[in-house]
RNA sequence: GCCUCUGUAGCUCAGUUGGUAGAGCAGCGGACUGAAAAUCCGCGUGUCGCUGGUUCGAUUCCGGCCGGAGGCA
């Protein structure tokens, strides 16, 4: 038996990687390999009837395996990293009381990250009428005048904030708005519990960025055949206000429909948008030293399954 | 065949009244704690088509050649 600080921590394996790695294929072997269950991270998967632009797992590429936090919100409904985390958790300890090994897949690296590191997040929540009215501010008087404002009581968050990244200049103001804290001291407090896991990282990579980029323009090609252009005009159809509008698929065709782009020019950038997201994951990704990186040259699962279980077998994760 | 325009970064192009050059996009690197598929920051050496000439010095001027576009026959 291990020591006894990590022994009632609960074993997680994580399958993280840029989009259109395999992620999702490899974390369903593994599932059955290890009789685990999957919690999916990623931000836009959580939503209803965005299945095709997601890359969503179907029925038949579920294989059985029963597949978390997918599938479950309106797309006009808000979500953020703090209910992730909170769902999440309460999903990995349900699955670890059924004997179950729980398995962690997605790209969304701050969920992730937050999720194992144990992050906790105030129960402070969010203001979107204060934020729409501090975007205005910043409108009328430029984001400047914001962080000057910020820097006046917290000026530690203040002086690491680029005058020109207005989201987070606003939600540091907005977290001291509503809990009277700096967001730099809830930053400090976030860390201070351990994690309650035992986590092993496996990341999907490539020597050659070109493979992925490759098979991020394929996948694309392949998302048109299987009616990304109708997935997308039902969206549209609907009132776009919540997270869900940010994801990449419907945005980057919308051009096309208004007549400003030819197909073509759209999916060009919806592919190129694409690998700027999976090169954003990767840098996100890189800086996490706990990860143990697969190698995913070779398209076909069997190899990336093996490299896993090797990993597995080596770290004695199981045992 | 003749005339005109044109050839500069991976792509689209700017520019140098002669002192070896810079934008956008692509690409690369980075940050990231309640929107994260979001948001933001940083990085520009390239035989200035080839070859002769003029010049202290040519990507820039002149000649020839090669490639591209258009026009006249």
């Amino acid at each position: 038996m291990n020591q006894t600080t990590s022994q009632n921590k609960i074993k997680v394996l994580a399958v993280v990687g840029p989009t259109a790695s395999g992620k999702s294929a490899l974390a369903v072997e593994l599932a059955r390999c290890y009789d685990g269950e999957i919690v999916s991270c990623d931000s836009m998967q959580v939503y209803k009837t965005m299945q095709i632009a997601t890359a969503k797992p179907t029925e038949e590429e579920m294989q059985g395996i029963p597949h978390h936090l997918i599938d479950f919100l309106e797309p006009s409904a808000q979500f953020s990293v703090a209910e992730f985390v909170a769902l999440a958790a309460q999903k990995v300890e349900e699955i670890a009381a059924r004997g179950k090994l729980p398995i962690l897949c997605g790209g969304t690296g701050l969920y992730v990250t937050s999720l194992l590191e144990g992050i906790r997040f105030s129960d402070a929540g969010s203001d979107p009428a204060y934020r729409e009215a501090l975007e205005q501010r910043a409108q009328r008087e430029g984001a400047q005048v914001l962080l000057d404002e910020l820097a006046q009581f917290d000026p530690a968050s203040a002086a690491k904030l680029h005058p020109h990244n207005l989201k987070r200049i606003i939600r540091a103001m907005e977290h001291y708005r509503l809990t009277g804290e700096t967001i730099s001291r809830q930053n400090e407090k976030s860390r201070l519990e351990p994690s309650a896991y035992t986590s092993l990282r496996l990341g999907i990579g490539f020597s050659d960025r070109q493979h992925l980029y490759d098979r991020i323009n394929l996948r694309v090609d392949c998302m048109l055949e299987a009616g990304l252009l109708e997935e997308a005009r039902a969206y549209f159809a609907l009132p776009q206000v919540g997270t869900a509008s940010a994801a990449i698929g419907y945005k980057e065709l919308q051009p096309y429909f208004e007549g400003e782009l030819s197909l073509e020019e759209a999916v060009e950038n919806l592919k190129k948008e694409t690998r700027h997201y999976a090169k954003r994951q990767m840098t996100w990704f890189k800086r996490d030293t706990q990860i143990h990186w697969l190698c995913a040259d070779n398209p076909s699962l069997p190899p990336l399954l093996q490299q896993a279980q090797e990993v597995i077998e080596k770290e004695r994760f199981l045992v």
